[in-house]
DNA sequence: AATGAATGAGTATTCATTCAT
DNA sequence: TATGAATGAATACTCATTCAT
């Protein structure tokens, strides 16, 4: 929500500023990016800032919807028409994935919400952001269930957390320590992992004496 | 690393110390924790922090230290004989798990550990500790492989960095949106999953189509 | 290297400044003197003393800066030339002295950096002017040597090190005293010491006894 | 003016406690003297020191006596009878070289107070004791005016400050600048100078045009 | 007589925000 | 519309001094 202002500026000037923002606010959390650096870095006006927004967090959400608008622009809708529900889930992280090697800094931007932070306005969007994510995880996975493509056993509750994890962080972190660029082999590692994990056409083994013993 | 004179402090007064200082870092990443908030909350000078501890950092490593000393009082030593390795992992994890739910100041505190921070000593901190528990991870899998145990066409540190997230934030994510407290389901969801997805026991599905038309 | 926004100030606003400044680092040792003070003094924000300079360090530097452009204008180049070393020493040093009667202030603003300073950038500062300062001084007696002004008996470099201390702390000392505000006969004074206790145009005493009976 | 208390010490704890505040002190000027250092590095509690000391500065000027005493000790009463009044100034001047060369430390100290401080007791203190010794040096000039032993267009005053940081600065810069540990060929140098300097026992040369151009 | 915990004002520095020009 | 100077509360940290035990 910036101000007009902001929109009538001149396009490379709008897009260092937002090139540069977007780059401080990638590299700290929330509560310890600086504006000051910011403008410092851009070589302009302090009050330049509050002339087109409202206050850091404004700044910081535009940012965020920026990022948004970017994956959307980078990836291009998905077409997950005709898949299983491993190959549609490994697709859409993939997609975050792509986005994460081809433009870091938006990437790590966007990953910014899933850090709590004093401001409390932002505190409720990530609280509201998780859920949403959660219950479209879950979604897919009752979906999957109600096809008879899952386990009986499987909670639908807590897979969607667990996949979500996986895709999200594993995936990344997967990536992150490979040295070679290429995506496909480590999705396709995941999704093999989940096909295998969850998938309803594999046998049951008996389970072993498992987690009666563990301590809770 | 505290000083004698926050031993010699009596048990109450270091108890409340130790539990308001902790929340503070629970609360807050590092770079953002407060001690004047702390002294604020305690009611005491802002001096008598620096009597017991030399600097921000040296308290924050004390906490953790004590964070670590917390939870092995609370567990014990976990006995991981005889069990296979999908039950280790998933004893281990469940483990902190159960440390979370019993005392959530403290693991939050833990994982605070795992952000990044503008404190160059944490940060060489934080880099050694996240590639030990890589490293482990790895070991632990490579071992499993090399027992016969895994698929063959496991990829051991893609699927490393993948378990890791669904154990640690994927097993948390679960727990902390049930309402009950029973930790044993959850942990069970997860060991299946693990041993579906990842298991040299359960037949090999041919993969389809796959990841040929994902964008990279 | 204060800010831009340093010489943005209005004349009087910043004249103003660097009078309460100066007056400070001249009434303290560059450790002792402090920022408090100086905006408490000023009546203005904190923070704008960090608009305007980096660090105090920053703020000090420029004020020795200032304090050395101040004495060219009051004083102009030295012009030195067809006059004997003792004649230019004594030029030279009076040049300081009357700096120091016409802008007290400055003047000791400038000795602060022959004091230890717990500031590692300003000691080596300090270290570097005391060695160029001495090899200066060695230079001129090693030339008036040459030339055959200096009697045969005298060590540069103790003497170096005599005169220096002799026409620095003694002059400004000799003229702290007087009431009177005349420098002419003081240095006046300081010449004919010179020039009887060093020049080679006068008759070679043979030495008493001597300090052969002196501790050493 | 230690109480009743510091002298009932221990011989080598009291000793000890005076060798490391000696150290303190010598290594800082008064203002930046640390007490938290100094019992920090001793091992013992902070409020021993006020147990034996009112305040910082009753330590100090206790060190400062400590010093003199020292001094006193080290050199024993000069025997300056019979010599002549540059003889007397040289010798004066070289036991306090001598003393800096045998007892730094001690030195050291013995010149904080020629620094200016917060403190204004120091202050006045450092003012009465600038003017003793400036008196000192006058007497002793006077004397030997009166006695013949100074041309006649010395003035005394003026002498007596340029005489006085010959001495006491210059040696010690000339000391300090030698790699040797050799006084007795510096303190030569000093005397040498003061008496072709000063002595009424040289010819008269006529000053060559001298000041009257300085810019007073 | 010694201890050592507590104090609180002091230090330099950073920061988001405001507002007159 | 842009500027950029001013603000003041915030940060971590230091210090001489006090006082109950």
């Amino acid at each position: 929500m910036p101000s007009e202002t902001f929109f009538n500026l001149p396009t490379d000037k709008r897009e260092r500023f937002v090139q540069v923002a977007a780059a401080e606010f990638a590299a700290h959390p929330y509560d310890s990016a600086s504006i000051t650096r910011i403008v410092r870095e851009l070589g302009i006006a302090k009050g330049s800032v509050y002339q087109y927004f409202a206050d850091k967090l404004d700044l910081f959400l535009f940012l965020l919807d920026e990022a948004g608008r970017r994956k959307l622009a980078a990836i291009g809708p998905l077409s997950l028409d005709g898949l299983d529900v491993f190959e549609r889930l490994a697709r859409m992280y993939a997609a975050g994935l792509a986005l994460y090697r081809d433009e870091p800094v938006w990437a790590a931007l966007s990953l910014r919400l899933t850090e709590p932070s004093r401001e409390p306005r932002l505190e409720a969007m990530r609280a509201e952001l998780a859920s949403r994510s959660r219950d479209g995880m879950r979604t897919l996975l009752a979906e999957a269930r109600d096809a008879g493509q899952l386990r009986h056993d499987v909670d639908v509750d807590v897979a969607a957390a667990l996949v979500h994890a996986m895709l999200a962080e594993g995936l990344l972190a997967a990536w992150r320590q490979r040295e070679d660029a290429a995506l496909e082999p480590i999705v396709d590692q995941a999704l093999s992992l989940l096909r295998h994990g969850l998938s309803a056409s594999y046998p049951q083994p008996e389970l072993p004496s498992g987690m009666s013993q563990t301590r809770t």
